[in-house]
DNA sequence: ACGGATTCCACT
DNA sequence: TAGTGGAAT
């Protein structure tokens, strides 16, 4: 549900990017013959010629609409084009487009925060690019114009008839007479303009944009003047523009929401919404969309533009319609395979490219019931700690879809032992991996990675007797072999039945010393399903070494792709741990230590000179830690949410940062002054929320204040 | 018999 | 937490 975040005079500069047809786009850079034709991609050509996923604007110019089959589309436009989405494993293969789409956002991140919005949206905070233009270079002083940003339309701007549109452009971004949030904007015009004719460059893609305060606004815009155009929404403007919108067309209104404010509150535009007091909509809708709506009615959101440039998911699905949906266990067993061949693939190149693991794995599934009344009974979706290595992907995966068969069709069936027809049907597969988080560098992070991740590292850090025999077996092939991360394949394929519960238990349960089962075993790794996560410090070193291998001379290119990336804290949460091992220790037990060369350096830096009190030892600190937290559960997170954090705005290079609220201040005090100064300067000083959200402004400056926690 | 395939978010 | 539901592209 939507959620007000309040504002008061917003300055910002927002630019929203949309790339117009993008998939069209990605298939005629491949095919240049296509060009100017009109084009539309397809998936699955069998039936009905496949549905239209994307259609040029030459073809929507016949009628041509999204959700048409081709054969539709030749009817009405029989010189189309139809290009099928590449297929792969028995699926569409979309990372054409993803990959286009990372390089459209290293483009467009290059001029302020950026954020991946979808495969083919971003969001940009240009405030800091604008402030600076216009205090160094402002409009005005510009004797030449880009005739890309004299195309702009500007809301409000009357174009009498006979005067020059370009002139009027051009005179009202050079007005001397603007208030400073309309010279804002004129600078995001400039720059907006020259981001598109970058990417246009150096890509051959074009794209729209929407220029206002706000990303709301910033996205209306964008759709309302395309192809390769771009639209800005001077604040004066915003009234007007909302009056008449139709409710529907807002984003979040699409949907039942949108529908209810019609029928129910007789709110048809934007506008209308107007009449009504806060206290009435958060009657309705409750305090938070309540508010939202006033907000929205009045041009007002103060979302901030998150620096994220990476998707924070992965995921591989299909569905399989009426007549093709999988009635045996091995069918489903076939595609899981396939699907989770694919997230593997794509998790390896993630961790590989972007140095980040994913830590949950779940698994969706649509089904029917032909037998039993309630067929509307949904399958139950069901995730786990996610294990690297294809074959244990697939292994979990199908685990838990017979956790979730078993639920859904509520024993008794449990007779036909899969290949059997019961009476149920599965439409649709699909497998994702979230929780993504980049591997920790640096100090403390390593000791929390491992601390939160994994039981396994406590035994293979222990006396040499476990090293070889644990860490070994834990290795998903094909890591620690090196390269071969992609050739992982088969997960075994006789078991059809449904499995004992026990054969995903208790046996994959590394062996623990007793002293620290009786230390960990209660706060770490062990789910309610007894799924253990077997990351293994070894594991960690090999993936890294064989991306390393790889990718050493990507380093610090790929850093870039980093800036601010997480730094969204976890809403109100604080990790709790009950101790952190020694980083020295860690640092013996792994070495040559695998990262990149920056990172090891500081390490190395930071281990050497504090070698005495960097060895934490864990029951004190334990037990400090205990005691000081406020809430009494002892549920230590997994460390999340750390992230290469090269600022945008002070430049700082190369720094892993912990999310605030995550940072362990026990830890921080071990450290040396000036890492502790500089993880103190992560803190992002202001960074609007939602007034529903509890904040952690309290608690940080607790957390940072002197206290001394030996 | 759902346009798919994704991704993200908020709520509980 | 894990699981559900809604929304968008």
């Amino acid at each position: 549900m939507p959620v007000a975040k309040p504002e008061s005079s917003d300055s910002r500069v927002i630019a929203h990017v949309d790339m117009d047809c993008f998939y069209v786009q990605v298939e005629q850079r491949k095919q240049p013959q296509l060009r100017g034709l009109p084009t539309a991609v397809v998936q699955y050509n069998e039936w009905k010629g496949g549905a239209l996923i994307a259609v040029s604007y030459e073809a929507r110019k016949f009628g041509v609409k999204r959700s048409m089959r081709g054969a539709e589309a030749k009817e009405v436009c029989p010189q189309i084009q139809l290009v099928q989405v590449p297929v792969a494993r028995g699926k569409a293969d979309l990372n054409g487009y993803r990959s286009a789409g990372s390089e459209v956002v290293s483009i467009l991140s290059r001029r302020g925060r950026c954020e991946r919005a979808s495969i083919d949206e971003v969001y940009l905070d240009l405030t800091d690019a604008a402030e600076t233009m216009l205090a160094e270079n402002p409009p005005q002083s510009l004797e030449k114009i880009d005739e890309e940003a004299l195309k702009s339309h500007i809301l409000g701007l009357n174009n009498e008839d006979g005067s020059d549109i370009k002139e009027n452009v051009r005179n009202w971004i050079n007005r001397h007479s603007a208030d400073h949030r309309d010279k804002l904007l004129a600078c995001g015009i400039l720059i907006v303009a020259e981001l598109r004719m970058q990417v246009l460059k150096e890509t051959e893609f074009t794209c729209s944009a929407g220029i206002a305060h706000n990303k709301m606004l910033a996205k209306l815009a964008s759709g309302m003047n395309k192809p390769s155009q771009q639209t800005v929404v001077p604040s004066s403007s915003v009234n007007g523009l909302l009056n008449t919108l139709p409710i529907r067309k807002m984003k979040q209104l699409g949907g039942k929401l949108g529908i209810s404010l019609q029928t129910d509150m007789g709110v048809n535009t934007v506008g209308d919404l107007l009449q009504f007091p806060e206290e009435k909509l958060q009657e309705r809708y409750g305090v938070n969309t309540g508010t939202w709506l006033w907000n929205i009615a009045r041009g007002i959101s103060g979302e901030a533009v998150e620096g994220r440039l990476l998707p924070k998911s992965h995921g591989s699905g299909k569905t399989f319609t009426g007549p093709r949906a999988l009635k045996t266990v091995p069918a489903v067993q076939h595609w899981l395979n396939q699907l989770c061949e694919e997230l593997s693939e794509r998790l390896c190149s993630d961790l590989d490219q972007n140095k980040r693991m994913a830590h949950t794995l779940t698994l969706h599934a649509r089904a029917y019931k032909s037998s039993d009344s309630d067929s509307q009974k949904k399958f139950p979706s069901k995730s786990c700690p996610l294990r690297y290595g294809t074959a244990k992907i697939q292994e979990d995966a199908f685990n838990l879809f017979q956790a979730g068969l078993r639920e859904y069709i509520g024993f008794y069936g449990v007779k036909t032992q899969g290949n059997h027809y019961s009476g149920w049907g599965i439409t649709s597969l699909s497998v994702s991996a979230s929780k993504i988080v980049p591997i920790p560098s640096g100090t403390c992070s390593i000791a929390k990675y491992f601390h939160g991740q994994s039981t396994s590292h406590f035994s293979s850090m222990q006396p040499l007797d476990n090293v070889n025999g644990e860490a070994m077996l834990l290795l998903p092939p094909g890591v620690h072999s090196g390269s071969e991360c992609y050739s992982e394949v088969n997960s075994p394929k006789a078991e059809v039945d449904f499995p004992k519960e026990e054969s995903w238990t208790e046996d994959t349960v590394p062996e623990l010393d007793l002293q620290e089962q009786k230390d960990l075993s209660s706060s770490l790794s062990k789910t309610q399903d007894g799924f253990t996560q077997d990351i293994s410090p070894s594991l960690l070193s090999a993936c890294l070494e064989q991306s390393q291998n790889k990718q050493e001379s990507d380093i610090t290119k790929d850093e870039g792709q980093f800036k601010s990336e997480y730094n969204k804290e976890r809403k109100g949460k604080r990790v709790k741990d009950k101790g952190t091992p020694s980083i020295l220790e860690l640092f013996k037990s792994y070495n040559p230590y695998p990262f990149g060369s920056s990172f090891s350096q500081e390490l190395k830096k930071t281990a050497e000179g504090t070698d005495a009190r960097l060895t934490i030892g864990l029951e004190s600190k334990g037990h400090s830690l205990a005691e000081q937290s406020e809430v009494g559960k002892e549920k230590p997170m997994h460390c999340s949410s750390s992230g290469y954090g090269r600022d945008e705005g002070d430049g700082r290079r190369e720094a892993w940062s912990y999310s605030i609220d995550e940072i362990d201040p026990s830890v921080i005090d071990e450290l040396p002054p000036e890492i502790q100064d500089e993880i103190k300067a992560w803190v992002h000083p202001h960074k609007w929320r939602p007034n529903n959200t509890v904040r952690r402004g309290c608690k940080i400056s607790h957390y940072f204040s002197p206290t001394k926690k030996s």
